[in-house]
Order: structure tokens, then sequence, then C-alpha cells
DNA sequence: GCTTAGGCTTTG
């Protein structure tokens, strides 16, 4: 016999040439990806997004009954090679899924690493050729895709909301059907209080004397859901990368201190989940330089002293103030007028009558709501009304039976707007209206376009904002388009959903809308179209209660701000994860997690104290007025 | 052989 090695010839397609129901092989850099997670199904399912040198990106959906068949990705911009994959159109979309023979290789993304593929495959064609190409698009990708930051430490985290952990697995115990507990340490110490979630000793498994050695350094992270099933199965001692996992601040009824909590939340969105390293991975690697490997002790041989492990103490951003009552210093806070007013004690004001104003000096003890998310709320200037932000559930649901009723045909294509109509092409056979409302008898460029739809769902809703200005929610009656029940956004724009309120407005028939269309250059203000709409707009405003001391004594003070304290307006913060961050980085300022009394910075700020009276009883309420938070925080 | 999911407004 005669064994000749023939290695067979690939061919290699390139992201924008990519066609309906075809089987390619193809290269590209990780723009996204979702960790190998465990599928309603049978499979494990990972999604990677793909991006390549023609700028096209490729969202592949992969699944495989072998979760070392998926391939191997750590992070955004590791570079693959798959063979094999089926193209498919869907959503209008290009999209990759698993075929039959699906293989793939990985590769670290970094300049000048070495080009050692990633695989489960036994068998792989990995030459020159190949090394070339990986080189050439990590060359490619280093000048034109953004790189991430260095990943984040224990060491160095703040309550930045999502972040990505490299660590090592030390505990691990069932909290309840939902939820799982996972020990971890990095190497390094969170400068933080951390919570601990109740768990009994004895119920979590792991090495005893490490879990007593590290208990100071390592962290709880709570996993809930789908994440559960596929953290039991981790073995004690493994390395991890836990993807987007979230900090957050928060006290304890009987805690003085905030906390930090980390939570690995359900759901895979934003590619949250779990990933096993190697410990060939270079993080690890790298890990393993800070921190002894626990997995070698035992009870025989005792682990190295935890305080001889070089922890990278970084304290976060501290408060450039550390004035006293004699020689006080800068302020985080200024005032924005009123300066001839004196600062007043607290005791003072707390033993003086209401109404008056006041500017005072004092630190921020506590504050509420914790999860700032939670201050935010709809505020109605004509009834004084305070609601809730609905959230987007509601919105779904009221769609959902406004689609019900299908565009009536004759209110197609008038005077002021052209519109289209389809029925969807699956099963629910959704007829879906969008009125495109027009200026000077012509449509405008989409960004500067208003529109109107009918029997959109909540995606399609939101895909529409990102496209246009603005999207007005509509069904239709016999006679006229109308919007729909106030609980839902009357009006989308941008990120922003903005509603009105149910008690005060009156809504007017949608054609009040045609008069701001002629207009010269419509602005579309919200304002102006609720106005038109008959709609008391609501607006976003912030909420919160400040514990204020400053020796004497303390009170509360409420913050009512729709954008000028914290210089971030109320209606944005919700769907901008950085300015929440930003709000989260002011209030650590203002109030550092776990600070003692003399770690506060002092703030000096205006309140004015009024009168409320219920019934018989009669309560003074102080309020901040007047007063922003200073840049440089 | 079919399904799974189909990233991208995350917050227990």
């Amino acid at each position: 016999m005669h064994f000749q090695s023939v290695a067979p010839k690939y061919a290699y397609t390139s992201l924008n040439h990519l066609k309906d129901g075809t089987i390619v092989n193809l290269y590209g850099i990780v723009k996204f990806f979702k960790p190998p997670y465990v599928s309603k199904g049978t499979d494990y399912c990972s999604v990677v997004t793909l991006v390549d040198p023609s700028n096209v990106k490729l969202t592949c959906t992969l699944f495989s009954g072998n979760v070392d068949s998926l391939p191997k990705i750590y992070k955004v911009g590791d570079i693959v090679r798959f063979h094999r994959i089926k193209i498919r159109e869907y959503n209008g979309q290009m999209q990759g899924i698993t075929s039959v023979g699906f293989a793939s290789l990985t590769f670290d993304g970094t300049v000048g690493a070495p080009v050692v593929p990633r695989t489960s495959s036994k068998v792989y064609t990995f030459m020159d050729e190949e090394q070339k190409i990986v080189e050439e698009l990590r060359v490619w990708a280093a000048s034109n895709l953004s790189v991430c930051g260095p990943a984040a430490k224990l060491s160095g985290v703040q309550p930045m909301l999502f972040f990505d952990l490299t660590c090592q697995l030390v505990g691990k115990a069932k909290v309840d059907g939902s939820s799982f507990l996972l020990k971890v340490w990095d190497g390094t110490k969170c400068p933080y209080p951390t919570w601990k979630v109740p768990v009994e000793a004895r119920d979590v498994e792991g090495e005893k004397v490490l879990l007593h050695q590290l208990q100071n350094l390592m962290v709880d992270i709570l996993v809930y859901d789908n994440h559960v099933q596929l953290a039991k199965s981790l073995k004690i001692g493994s390395f991890l990368r836990i993807y987007s996992i979230h900090t957050k601040q928060a006290s304890a009824v009987d805690e003085d201190v905030s906390h930090i909590e980390f939570h690995l939340h359900g759901g895979t969105c934003y590619g949250r989940g779990i990933g096993v390293l190697p410990e060939s991975n270079p993080d690890v690697k790298e890990l393993k330089t800070c921190a002894p490997d626990p997995s070698s002790a035992s009870l025989d041989t005792p682990a190295r002293d935890p305080k001889l492990i070089r922890v990278i103490e970084g304290r976060p951003h501290q408060c450039q103030v550390q004035g006293d009552d004699h020689f006080p210093g800068p302020s985080d806070t200024i005032l924005t007028d009123h300066q001839d007013l004196n600062n007043t004690e607290l005791k003072t004001i707390l033993n003086s009558t209401a109404p008056q104003q006041y500017r005072i000096r004092a630190k921020l003890r506590t504050y509420k709501p914790q999860k700032l998310y939670q201050s935010i709320k709809l505020h109605c200037s004509k009834c004084n009304s305070l609601q809730e932000v609905p959230d987007g559930d509601d919105f779904d649901f009221i769609l959902q039976g406004s689609a019900i009723t299908a565009p009536n045909a004759e209110l197609q294509n008038t005077s002021w707007y052209d519109s289209v109509m389809w029925t969807t092409q699956d099963e629910k056979q959704r007829k879906i209206a969008i009125h495109f409302v027009k200026h000077d008898e012509m449509l405008q460029q989409p960004e500067d376009t208003l529109l109107m739809i009918e029997g959109g769902t909540l995606k399609e809703v939101w895909k529409l904002t990102k496209i246009f200005k603005c999207v007005i929610p509509v069904r239709s009656t016999e006679e006229d388009l109308e919007l729909l029940d106030l609980s839902a956004p009357f009006l989308l724009q941008g990120n922003i959903k903005y509603y009105g309120c149910k008690q005060c407005s009156t809504p007017k028939p949608i054609k009040s809308l045609s008069s701001i269309a002629a207009e010269q250059r419509p602005s579309w203000e919200p304002t102006e179209i609720a106005q038109v709409l008959g709609i008391e707009l609501l607006q976003y405003v912030f909420i919160m209660k400040f514990t204020l001391i400053d020796g004497t004594g303390a009170l509360n003070a409420y913050l009512f701000d729709y954008e000028k304290f914290f210089q971030i307006p109320a209606s944005e913060i919700l769907s901008n994860n950085f300015l929440q961050h930003k709000m989260q980085m002011t209030m650590n300022t203002l109030c550092p997690p776990g600070g003692k009394l003399d770690d506060l910075p002092w703030l000096e700020c205006f309140i004015k104290s009024y009168n409320v009276r219920d019934g018989m009883k009669h309560q003074v309420y102080y309020q901040i007025f007047d007063t922003t938070v200073a840049e440089d925080v």
C-alpha cells in the first residue's frame, strides 16, 4: 500500500460574498460571542458575531451536543476559522448556522502571539497559508477595530455595572432552585466590603482549609436561572471567565455601610455566561503569578498564608476632600445661586419652623434608593403626581393587544402621510402599517422623519427608532388613527420613551400632527408633539432621599431633579449604561461604599424646608435645590 | 431527523 497525505484545498469566502443556502468556509474576527450554554433543546448553543476586512458582520448560531466541538472563544478579538458553516437569510440578513461536519479553529487575536489553534478536532489542516491569513487578520483588526480595555480585577472593581472576570473557583453551593453560589478569587482583593450570600458553611463544596484562608479574598457570585446548571457542573479549582457580571452597591437593613454584590443574571444577552479556561490561557497564567494555586492545597500541606499573597491593592478614586469642621476644604457640590447665604448647622434647621431656605455644609451618610435606576420616576407638572416608569413588558403587552385589530385600509396614504402595509411571513400573519408623515408634501430624510406604526412588535418599534427621528405607535379605528393606551409611550425618540399623564391628557385627533409637519423646519420636539396631541407630557425625574449629617444633627433631604444636580438628564439614564455608570461614580464619590464617617466628603448645598399637612398630621420636609455636583467629581 | 436561537435597552 502506498499512503499519500494530500491536504484538501479549502476556499474561504469573505463575509461580503455570502449567499443564502450555501455551505462555506470562512475566517472572521470575533466581535461578540455568547460562551456555550445549555439551550432549551438538546444541544449546547453558542452565538458568535464575526467581522472581516470587508467590514461585513455575520452572526452565527452554533449548536452541538458536545460542548467541546463549539469554538473555544475566550474573548472578543479572537480569530476563528469555520469549516462547513451553512449560510441562511434571516430577517433580511445573512446568518451562519452549524451544518453537518462543522468544524472550527480559534486563535488568539493579539498581534505577535503564537498562532496556535484551539480546536476539538483531532485532525485539521493548518499550514503556512492559514498561518498567514491569521496574522493578516490580526493586523487588520489591530488597526481597524476598537480594542477593549484591560480586563477588570477584583482589586479594581467599581460598582461599574457590568464586567468580565477571570478567576479561579474555590467553592460552590446551592442556594435555591433558581440561583447558585460561586465563590471565586482572582489573586487580588476587592477594596470594598463584599456581600456574603447566606449559606451554611457545611453546604459549601470546596477545600475547607482554603475556603477559610481565602475568606477575605474570595467574593460570592450569585448566578441565576439558566446559568445554574452549568455552574453546578464546574470543578473546584478550575479557571473561569465569567462574562457580564453585574456589580451593584447595596446595603442590608442592619448594615450601616453599603457593600458590593456580584450577580450573574439569567439569560444570555450581552454574552452573559460562564466559560472554563484551560491552564494554558495567558490570562490564567497571569492570574497564577499573583496567586498560589489553591488546588495544590490539602489538609496535609496547608496552603500558604494568604497574608503573603501579593495583593494588588487599588483603593478606588478617593475624594480629594478631607476637610473638617475647623478647616473646611473644598466641596464636591457647587452652589449655583444664593451666594450671600451663610451656612446653617443642621441642629438649628431642625429646631426652626418651615418654610425657610438654608445653605448647609454636611456629609452624605446614606441615600435611598441604593439601586439608582429606581430613583427615576415620571412626574406630571400639572397634577404633581409621580409614577413609576412602566417597564418594557407593559409596552409589549399593549402593542400585542393593538396588533389584533388590522390596520384600516381607508386610513392609508392621506394628504399628510404616505403609508406602506405588509403582512408578516410567520404563522401569525400580522399586518403592519407604517405611516410616514410628510413635510411640504414630501418625505424627509429618515433622521428627520416622524412615522406612525400600527401592528408592530416591541422589537420592530425599537428598530425603527434607530433609523427614524420619531416613532408614534397607533391603531386604527373606523374613522381615524389614534394613540394607544397611555400606559404605553405615545412617542419614542432615540432611546427615550415619552409618556403622557393619564389624568391630565385629553388626546386630540392624530391629524393635529399635520400642523407641526407643515412648519418650515419641523423640529419634532416632544413637548410640541405632546401639546398638539393633547398629551400632558410626563417628565423624567430623579427622586432620592439623602441622609445628611454635620456633627450637630441629621436630617433627610429629598432630591427632586430633572437634570441640574447630576448634570445628567433623568430621561436618558435608563437607556444609557455610560450615564448610569457616571451617576454611580458620582454617588460613590459623594458617599463612598464602605466609607467611614471621616472618609466622607463634605457637601455644600441649599435646602429648603416646607410644611406638609395631611389631615391632623403636620410634618416638615426638606428639599435640595439650586445645587450641582462639581464637575471634577 | 428535528429543535435549540436568531447577540446588542442586562440590574433578583
